[in-house]
DNA sequence: TCAGTGTGTCATGCT
DNA sequence: ATAGCATGACACACT
C-alpha cells in the first residue's frame, strides 16, 4: 500500500506528499512538498520558502534562483546536504536524447524511467540517479517513517534504510496491505526507495512524526471536549476549527483540488488515474504525457492521518446535504480508506482489516477512484457491523424491540412484518429511500437487524446502493460518541430515555444490553433508533429552533429521518407543553380548592361575627326595653296618672331632649317621612 | 368488569 | 409562513 501524506504545518498552510509511485511495476518514492508542483496563486514563491524554512526543519533554504518561477525542488534540500549538482542528473537526461529540461530531481528519474523503457532500465538509472544525487529528492523529511510499508530499500545502496524499519514496524502490522510486485516487487520498491536516498533523515523523521503524533493527540484531546457537551453547544467549536482547517488549506493548495486533478479526465485512465493526465504545471506531466505511463493513484496513494481526525473532518462535507461538499467526497475515500490501513492500532480488536480487503493484488491495481469509495465505505459499514458483532450483539433482541404491539393511535404504523414488500424496502432503507409504505417501524426493523443487527454479510450489499446516503446513516451511528453527549436530562418524565443508545462505540458490555433489553423505550426513541436518527429524541426536542434546523440542513438525513424527526420534535414539544398545561391545570383546580378553603373559613368567621352582633343586638334590645318600661314607670301625665307605654311613645330631638309623644303622631309622621324618602328614590331614578 | 387516573397524541386556535 | 404554545378531546394503559 502507497502513502499519500498530507499534512499542513501550522506556519503556512503547506502540503507535503509522499508520493510512492508505482509505475509499471517501479516503484518510485517521491517525496516533496508539492506546492513546489503546483503553485497556490496566494502564496508567494518567498512565503512559500520562507514557510517551509521555518516549519520543516529538515529543510533549508538555499539559494534562490534569480530566474524566477515559484520554487523548485532542488532549492529545498535536506539540513546538512547541500543540493545535488544538478549536472549530472540532467547531463544523463540530455544524454538520452530528451528533449525536456526537468525541474526537480522527480522529473529527472521521470525522464530516466521513461526514456529507459524497462524495468531494469529504469532501475539502473534510479541506482545511478541515487548515487549521483544522495540526499536527493527522496530525502524529505517524514518520507522514512511514513513511507509506504511496502516500500523498502536496496540493503546494498542503504541498509540501514529507515524504510527498512519502517517496514519492520508495519509489514507484520498489514501485510496483505502491501502491494507486493508481481515480480517480487518489494525488494524491488526497496532498491528503489533506498536509491532514493531515504535513508538520510531517519533521526529527522521520526522526531517530526513523534511531534505530528502529539499534534494529534492534542487535537484529538479537544475534540473529545467537544464531544463531551451537546452537539448545539459544541457546534459553535466545531465549526471553527473546521473552519480552521479550511483557512489552512487556503492559504495552500487544497487536496479537494489535488484530488479533483487526479481524476478530472477519468476517460484517460479507465484503469486508474493517469498522473499524465495531471495538469501539473512542473515538468513531470510533459515528461510522462510522451510515453503515457498511467500511475496508477488509487493504489499507490495512501493517506496517514488519524482516522477521528479525519471523520471529525468530514462533517463539512460527508455528512452534510452540503451540495458543494458533496462534490467534494470523492477525495475523502482516500482519507477514509486509507486512514484505517494505516492506523492499525485504531482498528477494532480482533478485526483484521486485511479481511475487508479481499481483492488480490491485481485488482488492488485496478481499483478507481469510485472502487477506492464504495471500498471504503463497505469496510466502513462492516467495521460498524463488526463493532457490534464482536461485542455480543444480538439480533434477536433488537428484532423483540419491534415485536411488541404498540397501538398508540399517534402515528398508525403498520406492524405487518412479514409483508414481503418489506424486503424490497431493504435496500430502500440503506439507500435512504422513503417508498410509499410509511410502516416506518417494519422498515425500521429491517433496516436495524441488517444495518446494527450483528455482521449481516448482505447488508453491505444493500447499503451499497447509495453510500452518500449510506455513510450518513454508519457514520452517524459510529461518531455519536464523537459528537453528541446524549444525556437525558429535561424532565422525570422522560426518565425513559436511554441516554447510552447513541454510544455503543464506547459504552460497555452493560449499557449495551440494557439498551437492548430495554422495551421501555418510547414509540419516536424507537422509531429514532430504528432509523439511526443520530441524535437523542431528547436533542432533537430541546434543541433550540436555529440549531434544529441548522442540524437538519448540516447531516445528510434521508427525507423520511427529517420527517420523523420532526414528528419527533412535534410530538415531543406538544408532550410538554401537555404535561405543562396539565400540569397549570392541576394548579388552577389546587388553587381554587385552596380559595374554596379559604371563603368557607371567611364565611364561618362571619358568621360567628353576625352571631355576635345579633347576640349583642339582643342584649341592647334587652336593655332598651327595660329601660324604656323603667322611664314610663316613672312617668306621670298632669293628673298624676301613670302614663300608658302603648299609647305614648319616646321621642328623642337633635339637641338631645325627650318627649314624651302620642304614637298616633309618630305613626303619622313616620308615614310621611316615607313617603318623601319614595318621592327621591323616584327622582334620582 | 368498571370507574378513575395518568399519559400521549391530535386538532385547533392563538401568539 | 412558520414554529411554538395552550387546550379540549380522544385513546390507551394501568390501578
Amino acid at each position: 500500500m502507497k502513502y499519500l501524506k498530507p499534512w499542513w504545518s501550522d506556519g503556512g498552510g503547506l502540503l507535503h506528499l509522499t508520493i510512492l509511485l508505482s509505475l509499471a511495476g517501479l516503484h518510485l518514492d517521491v517525496e516533496l512538498d508539492l506546492y513546489l508542483l503546483l503553485p497556490p496563486p496566494t502564496l508567494l514563491r518567498d512565503e512559500l520558502l520562507f514557510a517551509d524554512s521555518q516549519t520543516n526543519p529538515a529543510y533549508a533554504l538555499s539559494s534562490f534562483p534569480a530566474s524566477g518561477g515559484w520554487g523548485r525542488a532542488d532549492h529545498l534540500h535536506p539540513k546538512g546536504r547541500e543540493p545535488e549538482p544538478e549536472g549530472q542528473l540532467l547531463r544523463e537526461v540530455r544524454a538520452l536524447g530528451v528533449p525536456f529540461i526537468p525541474r526537480t530531481r522527480v522529473d529527472a528519474w521521470l525522464v530516466h524511467s521513461v526514456a529507459a523503457g524497462d524495468a531494469d532500465g529504469a532501475h539502473g538509472l534510479l541506482g545511478a540517479a541515487a548515487a549521483s544525487s544522495a540526499g536527493g529528492v527522496g530525502a524529505s523529511a517524514d518520507g522514512g517513517s511514513q513511507a509506504a510499508p511496502g516500500g523498502g530499500g536496496d540493503p546494498r545502496a542503504s541498509p540501514s534504510s529507515p524504510l527498512a524499519a519502517g517496514e519492520e514496524e508495519k509489514a507484520p502490522a498489514e501485510p496483505t496491505a502491501q502491494v507486493p510486485d508481481a515480480s517480487g516487487g518489494a525488494s524491488e520498491e526497496n532498491e528503489v526507495l533506498r536509491a532514493m536516498g531515504h535513508s538520510s533523515l531517519h533521526e529527522e523523521n521520526e522526531q517530526r512524526v513523534s511531534a505530528q503524533k502529539e499534534k494529534s493527540l492534542q487535537e484529538n484531546e479537544d475534540e473529545n471536549k467537544i464531544a463531551d457537551k451537546p452537539e448545539w453547544e459544541a457546534e459553535k467549536t466545531t465549526e471553527s476549527r473546521n473552519e480552521r482547517h479550511l483557512n489552512a488549506t487556503d492559504t495552500s493548495f487544497s487536496l479537494e483540488a489535488f484530488s479533483q486533478l487526479l481524476s478530472s479526465q477519468p476517460e484517460n485512465s479507465p484503469e486508474g488515474i493517469s498522473l499524465g493526465d495531471i495538469p501539473l504545471p512542473g515538468s513531470i506531466n510533459d515528461g510522462i504525457n510522451s510515453a503515457h505511463y498511467n500511475i496508477n493513484f488509487s493504489q499507490a496513494i495512501s493517506h496517514d492521518v488519524n482516522l477521528h481526525e479525519a471523520m471529525l473532518l468530514c462533517p463539512d462535507s460527508t455528512f452534510r446535504r452540503d451540495p458543494i461538499a458533496r462534490t467534494s467526497q470523492p477525495q475523502e475515500p482516500f482519507l477514509q480508506f486509507n486512514s484505517l490501513n494505516t492506523n492499525p492500532e485504531q482498528t477494532l480488536p480482533g478485526t483484521n482489516l486485511t479481511g475487508f480487503l479481499p481483492l488480490p493484488d491485481h485488482q488492488m491495481r485496478n481499483l478507481t477512484s469510485q472502487d477506492l469509495y464504495d471500498l471504503d465505505m463497505n469496510i466502513f459499514d462492516e467495521i460498524n457491523l463488526m463493532s457490534l458483532a464482536t461485542e455480543g450483539f444480538d439480533p434477536m433482541e433488537v428484532s423483540h424491540l419491534f415485536e411488541e404491539p404498540d397501538s398508540d393511535s399517534g402515528l398508525s404504523f403498520n406492524s405487518n412484518h412479514d409483508s414481503p414488500s418489506i424486503t424490497k424496502s431493504n435496500s430502500s432503507v440503506c439507500e435512504g429511500a422513503i417508498g410509499s409504505s410509511s410502516d416506518v417501524e417494519s422498515l425500521s426493523h429491517h433496516a436495524l437487524e441488517g444495518a446494527v443487527g450483528g455482521y449481516c454479510p448482505e447488508s453491505s450489499k444493500l447499503c451499497q446502493v447509495d453510500h452518500r446516503s449510506g455513510s450518513g446513516f454508519h457514520g452517524d451511528l459510529a461518531f455519536q460518541h464523537i459528537f453528541h453527549n446524549h444525556t437525558y436530562h429535561l424532565q422525570p418524565s422522560t426518565s425513559e430515555s436511554t441516554p447510552e443508545y447513541f454510544s455503543w462505540p464506547g459504552k460497555s458490555q452493560k449499557v449495551k444490553s440494557r439498551y437492548l433489553n430495554d422495551t421501555s423505550l418510547s414509540r419516536d426513541e424507537r422509531r429514532a433508533k430504528a432509523l439511526h436518527i443520530p441524535f437523542s429524541v431528547d436533542e432533537i426536542v430541546r434543541m433550540p429552533v436555529d440549531s434544529f434546523n441548522s442540524m437538519l440542513s448540516r447531516y445528510y438525513l434521508t427525507d423520511l429521518q427529517v420527517s420523523l424527526i420532526r414528528d419527533i420534535r412535534r410530538r415531543g414539544k406538544n408532550k410538554v407543553a401537555a404535561q405543562n398545561c396539565r400540569k397549570r391545570k392541576l394548579d388552577i383546580i389546587l388553587n381554587l380548592e385552596d380559595d374554596v378553603c379559604n371563603l368557607q373559613a371567611e364565611k364561618e368567621t362571619l358568621k360567628r361575627e353576625r352571631a355576635q352582633c345579633n347576640k349583642a343586638i339582643n342584649i341592647m334590645k334587652q336593655k332598651l326595653h327595660d329601660l324604656y318600661h323603667d322611664i314610663f314607670s316613672r312617668l306621670r301625665d298632669e293628673e298624676g296618672r301613670p302614663v300608658n307605654p302603648n299609647q305614648y311613645t319616646l321621642q328623642c330631638s337633635h339637641d338631645g331632649s325627650v318627649w314624651v309623644v302620642p304614637k298616633e303622631l309618630v305613626t303619622s309622621g313616620h308615614k310621611k317621612e316615607n313617603q318623601k324618602a319614595k318621592r327621591k328614590g323616584e327622582r334620582r331614578n
